[in-house]
DNA sequence: CTAATAATTCAAACCGCTTTGAAAATGGAG
DNA sequence: CTCCATTTTCAAAGCGGTTTGAATTATTAG
């Protein structure tokens, strides 16, 4: 059922039926009532390819995911966050467009997507310190908003991020006060923007209290499993390893605990982990009490904030741009404690 | 820059430079380089929008995910099934839409996107035992592909799927041959075909060794790490607890250690563990010797067969539909060792 | 060199919706 | 009851492609 056949079977011209479905005030209620009730009956929906190219607008918003090119990598919190922002884009009645490129391709997504009009706009992930992406994106003009930050850029963006600096000072801090000198970071790939932050943090900490920071203690690679069971097991056999380490995610740290353990160390004695946690839903940090102490902070959250921050965006292109900081919480688990002698 | 403007820039038709571009083959190589040239140039791409009006087709696929109504959970490995899918999607030009849905809404949702031409066609993951959607999207005449199989259906319809009953029945087998008597199951959610399947094949050895299924040793709920640790730790409470468990994801497993851990005890020794591995990009089951013993089949590259199948199925409508059976490789780990007395 | 055929190219119709500017219907005031 | 203002409805013009059937040009045969 199209609109023309609409139109006839109800007696009403095209464009009465079109403003009474889209709200237009121009209709009275009582047309309005009938041409909806018929809608429903005939079970017609306004073909979206049609609309779309009355409109000028696709009703839909891309999220471009790029994998590293070596490793064929999937980010474990992307279906979180996008669980988040797909709750936002359908109250707001919007699609969502799911691209996997290769690196080198991203740029020329964007172009492609825009210029077919396939999206209204797009999210950003996982930016680099120095992201060419937002540049790009600035450019050709298409409304985005980013998860996280770009330190190198100066464009004037919308973004979404955690207060990454600030959890990894005070989780730092945390395990100093607890009498930690030896403190090892195994973070996210050091090109990303989120893992130089909480790098900072984790420095700004250290220096704060006169703590020098040893670069055989600081490693930062994708966030696997395999990852931090293996930077874990070799920090450890130094002659002088740690006694506590900071890791960037619950999968790296789950790697890491199979290490201490595999080398018969008992967490929070020997050795004390810290993680972040973006309470993934598979994934919660135990239930009373964390199995982990961790900086957390929702990341399905995020990916609200940053859907509704793109609507925003899109529907209003004039509207200044949108920041959000939000602050992670410290929780203390059972993967702490004081340092032994 | 559209159509009608680059045919006004080379001086040749509309049509002509459809055919060139389409690779019909009413327009001569030359003139068909020339205009892919300035198709280039010009940054022109045909509009979405209006192709779709035109063609009836919109060259996108629709993944429709639908989360427990009362817990949001969002499956860990959707994010690399869909990886693996998307691949085969940009190959084929096609585009890849996401919804992510309340249970009670979904069938409301084919219907939408269908009516609406927005996708071509949709996968359906994580099927139930009994699944109406398959009934929906058959009625519908949508093309699509599940991944998984419906037990109690008998539609016709084309599918991937591990063969989970085969793969539990052989790792049910290999514990037995261990000598392991008591055997637990800690599957995922009970109206899952798969769980049902993984289920069937464990009955199977256990009753082909006339070893009594015993109810206390089979548990069943979403795959989470916090629900594979509780299960775990109270089966291994019990009087007469089991010296084995299987279990049906490695974020589950991690559980199970976890619990196996905290009492004290051993993997592969006082207690073995087999897992499924689906092979996610983050979660290695190790590297030179695996972690968990383990069933293993990837689930990216049946992502990857589901868009292949879909997309044939789109092109060529008629043709019968596809089935495929992937097996799974049973891999030795380190969490599995004979029974001890 | 012309006629017949094949290879290209073209103009126009169509896909289904939104939206404009004009026309018709309704309501209120004089 | 007429006239004017306000609501409500309408016909038609896009939006930007694809595709059909006709027209043109190039090629080959006679």
């Amino acid at each position: 059922m199209n609109l023309r056949q609409l139109s006839e079977v109800l007696g009403v011209s095209q464009t009465t039926i079109s403003r009474a479905l889209n709200g237009y005030p121009e209709v009275s209620e009582k047309t309005r009532q009938r041409i909806e009730q018929a809608a429903r009956k005939y079970n017609y929906s306004p073909n979206r390819g049609a609309s779309t190219l009355a409109t000028g607008r696709s009703m839909t918003i891309g999220h471009v995911l790029s994998e590293a090119t070596s490793r064929e990598l999937v980010n474990p919190i992307f279906g979180d966050f996008i669980a988040g922002a797909s709750e936002v884009y359908k109250a707001n009645k919007y699609d969502m467009l799911f691209s996997l490129v290769k690196n080198e391709e991203e740029s020329d997504i964007y172009n492609s997507l825009l210029r077919r009009g396939v999206v209204d706009g797009v999210v950003l992930q996982a930016p680099k310190i120095s992201d060419e992406r937002i540049d790009i994106l600035e450019k050709l003009g298409i409304p985005f908003v980013v998860h996280g930050r770009s330190s190198r850029s100066n464009a004037n963006y919308s973004w979404v991020d955690v207060n990454n600096r600030s959890a990894f000072r005070r989780a730092t801090e945390f395990l100093l006060d607890l009498g930690h000198r030896k403190i090892a970071l195994i973070n996210g790939l050091a090109t990303l923007d989120f893992a130089q932050r909480r790098y900072l943090g984790y420095c700004e900490a250290l220096e704060s209290r006169g703590v020098a920071v040893n670069g055989n203690l600081v490693k930062g690679a994708e966030m696997t499993e395999v990852y931090g069971y293996m930077v874990a097991k070799e920090m450890l056999l130094q002659k002088s390893p740690p006694t506590a380490i900071l890791t960037a995610s619950m999968i790296s740290a789950i790697g890491v605990r199979r290490a201490v353990q595999e080398l018969g160390l008992t967490l929070g004695k020997q050795v004390s982990i810290v993680t972040h946690d973006d309470e993934l839903s598979y994934l919660n940090n135990g239930q009373q009490i964390p199995i982990f102490t961790a900086t957390r902070s929702s990341v399905r959250k995020a990916g609200r904030i940053a859907a509704q921050m793109l609507i925003d965006r899109i529907e209003n292109p004039n509207a200044p741009r949108a920041e959000m900081l939000l602050e992670a919480e410290l929780v203390l688990g059972a993967s702490t404690g004081p340092v032994q002698q």
